[in-house]
RNA sequence: GCGGAUAUGGCGGAAUAGGCAGACGCAUCAGACUCAAAAUCUGACGCUGGUGACAGUGUGUGGGUUCGACUCCCACUAUCCGCACCA
């Protein structure tokens, strides 16, 4: 009788097994595979079911490449500068390296719960300062080649967080982190200039193997539009207002002028015509938050008393203020066209401007209750009238250019990135001001610059970061000129460790070089990527900008850091995604206490398509552990019955080669799992009812079965007398010979509808098969005359008929 | 407002290339085993009508293409996600 499966027992023998005996191991004739997870942020809070999701994933897909004979790697690591480490650290009084060592622990063990093949030799923390050695030095070359600048600015501030954010931070306004509405802060800043690289990072996307949603945020986020600068003079003033358009061809209908409140001629202008309600306008202006301007719906705007000249028609047109318009987009400046734009349209209703169309349908001008925005014929345009807008666009351009009036340009809505944080939890940036020589990078030699303690964590929310409390540590010399200086205090946002971490897995302990080429050559890029959507616009971008940037300084010899990206679902329970915050969390402790790690495993991977988001519902788990108790039973049935190998048996077994890899490849986890259950229940038939399963059909199931049941697999292997890891096994090739049928049942429809099935053999001729299904519907039929017989071998029959 | 995704039984979901809708699993019901229960095994299981064989109907809604549509086209609805005064 079949020995009872004990999944504890097992599990606990093959982990132990594993440490002594690894089971993915180099060797000449291996190909290196790179497979990877989004590290993660090592938090006091346990790890949920929908943790274990994508690593679960990754890891069901690092073993399937182990036995497609790859040498994998699929290391984990720590992502462990931050806010709840900083803010622990505030109300218990521990210092953030501490409680973040104990956190790694933490969670280590829990992830070890998974069974993945995680190669822990690599393992990497962001707080290292051996890591963030190198955080620095690449700080230290974006500084060298002019891509890490200062600037003081308005940028977006969290009141709460107490620091600036960069815009990817920002959602609706708010704090990504905490939900706090943002503010503006004027603020000295490090900027990371991003935008230089916002022409390549658009078009290599093109080529990766990326879920189109997160190409298309990307490409959205960065924002190109196609268009022209046009110069405006200023009456009475020798400077020139220019303003960026995407519709050259409505320039005839700019009627007036409406320049961003921060834009720098507003200051002027107000000077000199002593205008007080622009001085208050611009001072409201400066108030309001992101989420108050977001949720204006009255256009508000003043009039300056200056006017600018078309350039076209040369008549005059008032300039105005409004915070409609943004500072930081094109040139802060816009010219207006009211009878074509729905903003201007709403703008000239309100302060009673004139509006001028100059396109228009089929080129007949009509009394405007909208602006008009589609495509028509240019009307009121001088020598343009008649030329289609579309056209238009290209051709007013064009004569702009010729009349050194304007140029062709593109615009980007991406900006550059604001890379300072006024928290003390971070990298620090590695630069030294010196009255004489400005700001000095940190020699190399001199790298890291380690993390003083500090009294308080607490951030200032001046704008200082509490490391400028610190001054036997703030004070020290410049490197140029000897000296003194003061060492920059702002730290570097949580994203600069992650922007390159996948780098430095393949080469952990490299005291030389961020990564030696050798190594670099040997593993990177990296093949596949599994995480979450979330990093979409955020870490998946600043990777690929930190990567272009290390191509071109020579540091890595390729572009794209992810070759495939794969997004996996959240989990979510009672329809909300699983938090803790919502208190709809489910524990894997008791799942994988009382149905083992590999029912678990195989769940995660059941519960649904992997891309989409799942409801998660305990009971499900049952069915999955019902299945691998049969598969156990099964292997013990058969394993001394010596059973000879019949076609049959063959054939599931080939079919189930052939529908589990085939599933495997287009990533259907979810219908890989059903194809197991289905072809183990013929197995099961076929062992209850035929003569038995032969040894060879089970060593295939149980080698396809490894990576998702890695603990199963290895003691069935083991069972059926078999030495070493199941994991040395190749992964099986399906024999299509070996699949094919005798005889096929063929559905036989009328009209469209299946009335009958007939069964034919294979090769049976279309006359055969046709007589034969005619004969089965005959009674539907029923003497009514034959119009068309369509007959797909392998498909369908159709006989249709007409009363 | 713009863009994208999704919509299939009581539930999660399946359906290479337009070809038997509901695989696989959960739940439920019936039966076997049991003193009994659990576990396990066997069977039923979209909806409507019929004792029944069977018939009709059915993949968010309305149209269309086709011998044939969950699948393709047009229009719409709902839910979710992203962006949002980007000129």
């Amino acid at each position: 009788m079949s020995k009872l499966y004990n999944h504890k027992t097992i599990e606990n023998k093959w982990r132990k097994n594993w440490e002594t005996e690894p089971i993915n191991l180099p060797s000449e004739d291996k190909k290196n595979y790179y497979c990877l997870d989004m590290f993660p942020y090592p938090s006091g809070s346990g790890l949920h079911v929908g943790h274990w999701r994508g690593y679960v994933l990754s890891d069901v897909w690092s073993r399937y490449k182990i036995l497609q004979g790859y040498h994998v790697l699929h290391p984990m690591g720590w992502d462990a500068f931050g806010l709840p480490a900083e803010n622990y650290a505030i109300t218990m009084g521990v210092h953030p390296a501490k409680a973040t060592a104990e956190n790694v622990e933490n969670f280590k063990r829990q992830l070890k719960e998974i069974s993945a093949v995680y190669n822990w030799d690599n393992e990497v923390n962001t707080t290292d300062p051996n890591f963030y050695k190198w955080t620095q030095w690449i700080f230290v070359q974006m500084f060298k080649e002019g891509l890490a600048y200062e600037k003081e600015m308005p940028i977006n501030w969290c009141p709460s967080c107490k620091t600036g954010l960069a815009n990817e931070e920002v959602k609706d306004g708010k704090c990504d982190r905490c939900d706090s509405e943002v503010t503006k802060k004027n603020l000295r800043q490090w900027m990371l200039k991003i935008t230089e690289y916002a022409e390549r990072l658009l078009n290599d996307l093109d080529a990766l193997n990326w879920p189109t949603k997160v190409k298309k945020m990307q490409s959205d986020w960065i924002g190109k539009s196609y268009g022209a600068e046009v110069d405006f003079e200023v009456e009475g003033h020798d400077e020139k207002i220019k303003v960026f358009t995407t519709r050259p061809d409505t320039l005839y209908g700019a009627t007036f002028m409406v320049l961003a409140p921060e834009h720098e001629l507003v200051k002027t202008l107000a000077a000199e015509t002593h205008n007080h309600d622009v001085e208050a306008y611009v001072f409201n202006a400066s108030l309001k938050s992101s989420v108050d301007r977001l949720q204006e719906k009255e256009k508000t705007g003043v009039f300056t008393g200056n006017y600018a000249i078309n350039p076209l028609n040369h008549e005059k047109v008032p300039i105005w203020i409004s915070d409609y318009v943004l500072a930081d987009y094109g040139t802060g400046a816009i010219m207006c066209v009211p009878a074509h734009d729905e903003r201007d349209f709403a703008f000239a209703k309100k302060f009673d401007l004139p509006i001028v169309q100059v396109i228009a349908k089929d080129g007949i001008e009509v009394e405007l209750d909208e602006a008009y925005t589609e495509v028509g014929i240019m009307i009121n345009s001088d020598a343009f009238n008649g030329i289609p807008s579309d056209q238009a666009k290209e051709v007013v351009a064009n004569y702009l250019e010729e009349n050194k009036i304007g140029v062709k340009t593109t615009n980007y809505k991406l900006r550059d990135w604001v890379f300072s944080r006024q928290r003390y939890w971070g990298e620090p940036i590695p630069i030294l001001h010196c009255p004489d020589c400005g700001p000095v990078p940190v020699k190399e030699e001199d790298l890291p610059v380690t993390l003083p303690e500090v009294e308080s964590y607490e951030p200032t929310g001046t704008g200082e970061s509490p490391l400028a409390d610190i001054h036997e540590w703030v004070n020290t010399t410049c490197p140029e000129c000897g000296g003194p200086g003061k060492r920059e205090t702002n730290t570097m946002p949580q994203w600069a460790g992650s922007s390159w971490y996948f780098l430095r897995y393949v080469d952990v302990n490299n005291k030389d070089a961020l990564v030696s080429k050798e190594k670099m050559k040997a593993w990177l890029p990296v093949d596949m990527y599994v995480g979450g959507i979330e990093h979409a616009v955020l870490h998946l971008l600043y990777s690929r900008f930190y990567t272009k940037f290390l191509y071109d300084i020579g540091a890595v010899e390729f572009e794209e850091p992810f070759t495939q990206l794969f997004n996996q679902g959240m989990i979510c329970k009672n329809g909300a995604k699983m938090s803790k915050s919502k208190g709809n969390v489910v524990s894997p402790d008791d799942l994988v206490e009382n149905y083992g790690c590999d029912s678990l495993r195989i769940y995660e991977l059941f519960v649904g398509p992997p891309e989409l988001d799942s409801e998660w519902d305990d009971r499900g788990i049952e069915g999955v552990y019902r299945f691998i108790n049969k598969v156990w039973n099964l292997v013990m049935d058969n394993k001394d019955r010596r059973v000879k190998v019949t076609p049959e048996l063959e054939k599931i077994r080939h079919l189930l080669i052939h529908e589990v890899t085939h599933r495997m490849d287009s990533f259907h986890m979810n219908t890989v799992v059903s194809a197991f259950m289905e072809y183990t229940n013929s197995l099961i038939h076929q062992s209850k009812h035929n003569q038995g399963v032969d040894l060879d059909t089970l060593k295939i199931l149980i080698t396809l079965l490894a990576p998702f049941a890695p603990h199963m697999a290895e003691e069935l292997w083991e069972v059926i007398g078999e030495k070493g890891t199941v994991f040395n096994q190749t992964w099986p090739v399906a024999d299509p010979e070996k699949m094919k049928e005798d005889v096929i049942e063929m559905p036989v429809q009328v009209n469209g509808k299946v009335r009958a099935t007939v069964t034919i053999g294979v090769d049976e001729a279309k006359e055969s098969v046709l007589k034969k299904a005619k004969l089965a519907v005959d009674k539907v039929i029923n003497g009514q005359s034959i119009v068309k017989e369509i007959y797909v071998p392998g498909r369908i029959i159709n006989i249709v008929v007409k009363a």
